[in-house]
DNA sequence: GTTTTTGATATTTTT
DNA sequence: TATCAAAAAC
């Protein structure tokens, strides 16, 4: 196809495109396959072809499939082809996440599959629970089989598109002692009954449907006109195969991603499905985007040095136009501690050249990485925000509200039933939940309604039956009450007749005050929904929640959650072999797992705009264990010509050389030997020595620090917004040691503390 | 029925 | 080293 070249009369979606990124919106018709590196203006691309198909008229925007895999993603797109289209895009009911476009073609096919519309959508936890139960049942050894190990067994099977069905003999076999089809048969009925689906069904009953009812597939073959799919190197093989069958007639299927990025195999994602989109999809059209506009020429080529060493790459050539730029530095130092300290270093020089903070980041491999540098950064006084970790629904107080609600939404919600039923404590224990367990399995129907049956005989003690009978009553009360009351204040009334606040009240903690303040923010929220079921369906689909932004702040995260963001200057922490790449991936996984990590060091140089550092520690401690290790083979793979490198140990690199040297380590001739064994970097961990030369440095560094203020003295209880109520133990200069009463001693500075 | 003690167990986590 | 869940003690 020849290409326009930019006029003056093209529409405004079009402006400011390049020639590859034209032909990706102008190629409206067939499969397409834009293969988008890194900050090659992807997004930009999608949008301007969404925007594309309704200016044309090619199609109506309710007859446009958009996914993506974030809600982030979803959302900004929303946000771009409005800007684009105008109020059209309300009428974009496809475009959305893989399962929230799941769940809203599930419910109005729900009773197809077995289930009613207002089923709930479990999370990982309440997916643990049950497991347990069914593991339980089954008479499986817990120890041997976890319902961890099982509930992720189950849902790679529904990543690859099986039913219990389709399970094979012999991939059951060597599962919990041959019964993994069985049990995960039995699961699938336990969900059914729960009228319940887990994120895996959203797609898979989808699926399956589609794959026995000819009417349905068709409905909705008819309906897409065009198909687009973001991050299509991250679908796992139920969506591929759920693409593949909405696209059989039309074809008019574009697919946007990048194989480099692949980095969530574990989760299921075939890099394969981009591999063969050829193949798939004869005489597709294949688009390169490989102008960058983000980064540096120097971090693209350090990170192309990197991502070169994979095999069986769809291979793309990414350039800019933009200035070389700084090189890339790396930095080698002594442990941990000094990594974080050389970081908080390095960011206060850059403030004062004015960075700003919000433009740095810091990317780690493993979550565990972070508290490193949250414990300097306190001590520093520089702030921070950890992404990831928990999430606001993850937190317990509000499961325990949302478990509520969910009662109340659907009396059904056996798991809700069970978390709830003792919290706060009525005297409800094992005891009288084993007996309502009993009567609701030998009569077939929910633990609330089996709860209201034995409230009315003498199962159960007096106290027990009581309390039962009063929940029962607020249940009933509840749920009429909800269909008259506005959702959000029927929340705070549960919250408050239940007597959930008013334990917290009681408790007079920090802790607990914060979560009285989650719960509010929980009602607050329920303010933007339509109604209660509207509220749950964006709970179990929208795990986390954007908190106002405030002041200008450094990021922490992994690598993972940094894809598809960018930053100015970029701090890469824990290059060594053991974190990054992992132990695990170089014991297991073999070639395959090594090319994952490789492909996250790729992402991870790519989301440097301007400044891109690289650290590796000699000494960490892993576990409360010191192990040392060796400087990560990804450095070994940067271009030399744009990299500079430093290291900070005062004995210089022969100090640093000595650590895995012959002389003090029995491991050397095997190291030495082969490189790359799988084994050795474990037998080198159990060589650890302890740094004492670390303990000096920190108490330097105080006696360098300012006066500090004077209304404070050794003996004196303040407060911390971290750490909570404390007593001064010692005073040296600005800063102070504290023994909290629940994070123990800590140092900090006087600063962010106040007079209790 | 609740609290304390022990003990095993540890990546990455879009939905 | 922390955490979290199951077992034991209260």
């Amino acid at each position: 196809m020849t290409v326009p070249s930019p006029s003056p009369a093209d529409p405004p979606y079009l402006q400011g495109l390049n020639a590859p990124q034209r032909e990706a919106v102008l190629t409206t018709e067939g499969p397409v396959l834009v293969l988008a590196g890194a900050g090659t203006g992807k997004t930009a691309a999608l949008t301007a072809r969404l925007a594309h198909l309704v200016a044309t008229r090619r199609a109506f925007p309710s007859e446009i499939l958009a996914v993506t895999f974030t809600n982030k993603a979803a959302r900004e797109m929303r946000e771009r082809v409005g800007r684009m289209i105008g109020p059209a895009v309300e009428g974009m009911p496809w475009l959305g996440t893989f399962h929230s476009i799941g769940a809203r073609m599930l419910r109005r096919h729900a009773e197809l599959v077995g289930l009613q519309s207002n089923f709930t959508i479990l999370d990982t936890d309440d997916q643990l629970r049950l497991m347990k139960q069914i593991i339980q049942a089954a008479g499986i050894d817990e120890k041997r089989w976890t319902a961890r190990a099982l509930a992720a067994l189950i849902d790679r099977w529904k990543n690859k598109g099986f039913t219990p069905k389709d399970v094979d003999a012999g991939e059951s076999e060597a599962f919990a002692n041959g019964k993994g089809a069985e049990i995960y048969a039995a699961y699938q009925d336990r969900l059914r009954a729960l009228n319940a689906c887990d994120f895996g069904d959203l797609l898979l009953h989808m699926l399956t449907l589609f794959r026995t009812d000819r009417e349905v597939l068709e409905q909705y073959q008819q309906r897409f006109r065009y198909i687009m799919v973001d991050e299509y190197q991250d679908t796992n093989t139920s969506q591929y195969l759920w693409l593949r069958l909405l696209a059989q007639t039309r074809k008019n299927i574009c697919c946007v991603g990048d194989d480099d990025q692949s980095i969530y195999s574990w989760r299921g994602a075939e890099v394969a499905n981009i591999l063969r989109f050829e193949r798939d999809f004869p005489g597709a059209a294949i688009i390169r985007l490989e102008q960058n506009y983000r980064s540096t020429p120097h971090i693209l080529a350090a990170a192309s040095g990197v991502i070169a060493q994979n095999g069986g790459r769809l291979g793309k050539t990414l350039w800019t136009q933009a200035d070389e730029g700084e090189k890339l530095r790396v930095i080698g130092v002594w442990d941990g501690p000094e990594e974080a300290r050389r970081v908080g270093d390095e960011i206060e020089g850059l403030e004062r050249q004015g960075v700003r903070a919000d433009d740095i980041a810091i990317l780690v491999r493993a979550q565990f990485q972070t508290r490193e540098f949250e414990d300097r950064f306190i001590q520093i006084g520089m702030p921070y925000r950890i992404v990831g970790g928990y999430r606001f629904y993850e937190r317990a107080e509000i499961r325990d509200a949302l478990a509520y609600l969910r009662l109340v939404n659907q009396p059904a919600d056996d798991l809700a039933f069970e978390r709830i039923v003792n919290v706060p404590k009525r005297g409800l224990g094992d005891k009288a939940v084993e007996k309502v367990h009993r009567l609701a399995r030998a009569e077939g129907v929910p633990l609330s309604l089996a709860a209201a049956r034995i409230v009315d005989s003498d199962e159960l003690t007096p106290q027990a039956r009581r309390a039962l009978g009063r929940f029962i009553g607020d249940l009933a009360r509840w749920r009429d009450l909800a269909t008259t009351m506005n959702h959000a204040d029927l929340a705070r009334q549960i919250l408050d007749e239940s007597g959930y606040t008013a334990v917290l009240q009681a408790e007079r903690s920090t802790e607990a005050s914060g979560r009285l303040e989650n719960l509010q923010e929980l009602a607050r929220a329920m303010e933007d929904y339509e109604t209660l079921g509207a509220f749950l369906e964006h709970v179990s689909l929208v795990m986390d929640n954007e908190g106002a932004q405030e002041e200008a702040k450094v990021t922490i995260m992994t690598i993972h959650a940094a894809k598809g963001l960018e930053f100015d200057t970029v701090f890469l922490a824990g290059w060594e072999d053991g974190l990054f790449p992992s132990q695990r991936s170089l014991d297991e996984g073999g070639l395959s797992a090594l090319e994952e990590e490789r492909r996250l060091a790729y992402v991870a140089i790519t989301r440097a705009r301007r400044r891109c550092y690289i650290l590796h520690a000699a000494n960490r401690r892993v576990y409360g264990q010191w192990t040392s290790s060796i400087p990560s083979r990804f450095i070994g793979e940067l271009p030399k010509e744009t990299t500079d490198v430093e290291t900070t140990m005062s004995g210089g690199a022969s100090l640093w050389r000595a650590n895995w040297s012959e002389r003090d380590d029995p491991f050397a001739n095997v190291a030495r030997g082969s490189g790359r064994g799988p084994g050795w970097q474990r037998a080198q961990g159990q060589f650890t020595r302890e740094p004492t030369r670390i303990v000096e440095a920190r108490q330097s560094a105080v006696s360098l620090g300012n006066k500090g203020r004077d209304d404070i003295s050794v003996g004196m209880r303040i407060f911390h917004q971290k750490f909570g109520y404390g007593r001064v133990t010692a005073i040296e200069g600005n800063k102070l040691e504290i023994d909290f009463e629940q994070a123990g001693a800590k140092r900090v500075l006087d600063s962010f503390v106040s007079l209790a």
